[in-house]
This record gives structure tokens, C-alpha cells and sequence, in this order.
DNA sequence: TATTAAATGCTAAAAAAATAGCATTTTAAT
DNA sequence: ATTAAAATGCTATTTTTTTAGCATTTAATA
């Protein structure tokens, strides 16, 4: 199978275990087994691992004895989906909006370079527009 | 009933209900029937509506003759989970990566009064920490 | 090489989610 | 006062999701 517009359309489980791949980036249903809150058995895990491998979110590769399943859809696409997403759900679009609450929650986490690092982005990200 | 601990736990279809209702803020039965995607029929949605207010993520108020629905959960606490849970999946837990997403989707639309605001942000958010 | 962890293939079934029908009531609008 | 849109209460059913068992195979490692 093939074709997915996005993770919008999977099922709880499904989410909990494409979030989990992609946090580790590629992940064993062990992997998996460990992380997932609530977690069934490991043959309960496959089969929905399984499904999403048919349905074309995940692939794999075997590494040695254990087999790695990844996401199949190109991590920049994800991550601008999913924050795509978010922006129009909770911030009505407004990156500014959004980019002031993700400093609520972060700013005392952050270096001095983290905060030079911002500045410049905000002056690259504004001379790419003129 | 009470205690959510957030919308990680929701259905797919509670999930593009309550995104619904997180956009307008309120939403009775039938604007949601309206922007659903492949939505079934009026009784349907009520009867997830419905299972959403016994769970406690919605309650609603009576406006004339329509039932507006509305997040229980404090909007603040919502969009922070929901950037929070995005940080920690797709950007590693790093603001910057997150930051620098958001600029590279939305800078084309930001106007030079938006980058005034985002630079005054950082100034503050600095400020903060020290 | 014997052991063991992980993967496979297959199947079945319980549980949760999603859908919908019908009769009745409420309330705004004509 | 009628009409019509929306809400209610209740129930039933289909579909999807989630879970799991069992026998077998593969491959690393002790």
C-alpha cells in the first residue's frame, strides 16, 4: 500500500508508536514495547506495526537479529505537517503566537547562545523575504 | 467524570472534533458536522460530542436554540501540552529546531512588523532568565 | 553447537470506536 | 399558531482497533 496524507488519520495506538519511532528515529517492536505507556504483548504491538507497514508509514530494515522500523515519509514533511497542523489548531496561524508560547515553556532551558542563535535566524528568516 | 491528562488519549474521530473546536473556539453539533472530513451523520457526532463531555474534555452552553461546545481543559494548558508533546517528538526537545521550523514555513507570510515582534520577544524572553 | 532473543505467519476474538435510527421535545422564526 | 431546525433520550449495529495465542524460523552469542 502506499498513499498517506498524514498521521491524522491513525489510530491511537498507531500514534503512540509512530511518536515513539520517531523520537528514537528508528526503533524494534522491543524498542517500542518499552516505551509504550500501557504497553500490550509483543505480537500485539507487531500487528498494528504491521498494519502501518502495509498502509506505507513505516518500513524497515533488519539490523543483525532485529528488524528497525522507521518512518517512511521524509522528516522535514513530517515536522512541518505536524507544526502546520498545530499552528492552525491552537495559534490561528500566527507563527509569532506560536513561537511566543514555545519560549513560555522553554526560555529558562535556554543558553546565551541559544537565544544569539534565535536572534540570527529571526534576521536570516527576515532578509530571505525582502 | 473528570481528569484528562490530554488529548493523547482521544479517538481519531474525538480528536478532529476537539481540533474543530479548539479553531472556533465553540462549535455546536452542526459546525462541526459542517467541517468534518467524511462526516457521518448529525446523531453520530452528538454521540461522540457526547462521550467527550462524560470524559470531561467538553462542556457546553446553551445559546438560544443550539448547543455550543467548548475545550474544558484551560486553553493555555492545551497549547502547551500540544507544543510540548510536538518538541519533544519531532525537535528533540529543542526550541530552536522548533523555532527555525516554524520561520522556514511561515516566514513568507510574516510582515515586518511581525519580525519587529518576534525580535522583541526574544529580547524579553532573555531579559527573563537572567 | 546449544541456547535464546527476536522475527514470522497465521488466526481468532475481545474491546473500543463509529455510525445511525426513531420518537419526542425545545425553541426560534415565520 | 405553525413550521422547521436543533437538541434529546434511547437503543442497536457495524466497523475498526486492539489484543493475543501458538507453532515455526532466523540469527547472534555463550
Amino acid at each position: 500500500m502506499e498513499s498517506n496524507q498524514h498521521y491524522q488519520n491513525l489510530s491511537k495506538r498507531e500514534r503512540q508508536i509512530i511518536d515513539i519511532i520517531h523520537k528514537m528515529s528508528e526503533a524494534s517492536v522491543m524498542d517500542v514495547l518499552d516505551r509504550l505507556p500501557d504497553p500490550p504483548t509483543y505480537n500485539s504491538i507487531r500487528a498494528i506495526i504491521m498494519i502501518m507497514v502495509k498502509k506505507g508509514y513505516l518500513r524497515h530494515r533488519k539490523e543483525g537479529k532485529k528488524y528497525l522500523y522507521q518512518p517512511v515519509a521524509k522528516e522535514e514533511t513530517v515536522k512541518q505537517g505536524a507544526l502546520g497542523h498545530l499552528l492552525t489548531t491552537f495559534f490561528d496561524g500566527s507563527a509569532p503566537k506560536a513561537i511566543s508560547s514555545i519560549l513560555n515553556i522553554t526560555s529558562s532551558k535556554l543558553s546565551k547562545e541559544d537565544f544569539q542563535e534565535l536572534k540570527q535566524m529571526i534576521e536570516d528568516a527576515e532578509k530571505k523575504t525582502k
